[in-house]
DNA sequence: CAGATGATGTTCT
DNA sequence: GAACATCATCTGC
């Protein structure tokens, strides 16, 4: 039923496999149940990019950037955290797309179980009604995944991740197509986030108006044209 | 609201 | 030894 995400798709540049990646979902099974979620904000790192941890050629972490598209990079950062990345580009290359940010699609509970938020346990569909009209509901709805850590905590995501095969049909983790395709017009483009290189570089990617995105949009609408 | 700070461990120089 | 593709929590407007 759930098609997954077309391999071609990503056999671009990253960023504009970042921009094709919005609208995507991410699907997680575990023991513990399925959570998934729209992809609704990216960042492109490809290796002549200072930001990057390509950037300085192949190690033991950043090697599955360098192998096919479709594969999964996650990485441990600030003693903390998990961030999770979609490999993008011909094999060799080592380019990836951050995941920043989910709309929660499934398994609210649990990810609110995972993130130690409290959620009134009630249907997914009742939830957003009520987040309409209690700010509270609201909030703790948008936290769960807002953010490319919070995500990762919120699916379940580790280690263990690294290097898996998103486009497996069957697989634990895939990544499925858009059920909806995002018009270029819908999509913005602003500065990365949360990093000391490259600043510059307008390469994060979220939907205009998305509420589950890690920070609102101070860049306008950009447009037809994806950089490079 | 904005800005500062601590948590905490791996990776890279 | 420094940096880190972050987050929650705190302070002070």
């Amino acid at each position: 039923m759930a098609t997954i995400f077309q391999a071609d798709a990503l056999l671009t540049s990253p960023t504009r496999a970042a921009q094709r990646l919005l609208g995507a979902v991410l699907v997680h099974r575990t023991p513990d149940g399925t959570t998934s979620g729209i992809i609704v904000e990216t960042e492109a790192y490809c290796e002549t990019d200072p930001a990057s941890h390509t950037f300085a050629g192949r190690t033991e972490r950043n090697q599955i950037m360098f192998g096919p598209a479709g594969h999964a990079y996650v990485y441990f950062t600030y003693g903390i955290h998990w961030c999770f990345n979609v490999v993008t580009g011909e094999d060799g290359k080592g380019e990836a797309v951050l995941v920043r940010a989910l709309q929660p699609l499934k398994g609210l509970a649990l990810m609110a179980g995972r993130r130690d938020i409290q959620l009134p346990s009630e249907s997914t569909g009742r939830l957003l009604r009520r987040a309409a009209r209690e700010p509270r509901v609201r909030k703790a709805l948008i936290s769960l995944a807002s953010g490319p850590a919070k995500l990762t905590q919120a699916m379940g995501l580790s280690g263990e991740a690294y290097g898996v095969d998103l486009l497996t049909p069957r697989g634990s983790l895939r990544l499925l197509a858009p059920g909806t395709p995002v018009p270029t017009r819908s999509i913005v483009a602003s500065p990365r986030v949360g990093i000391r290189r490259a600043t510059d570089k307008p390469w994060r990617f979220h939907i205009a108006g998305n509420p589950y995105v890690s920070r609102p949009s101070r860049v306008g609408r950009v447009s037809p044209q994806p950089q490079r």
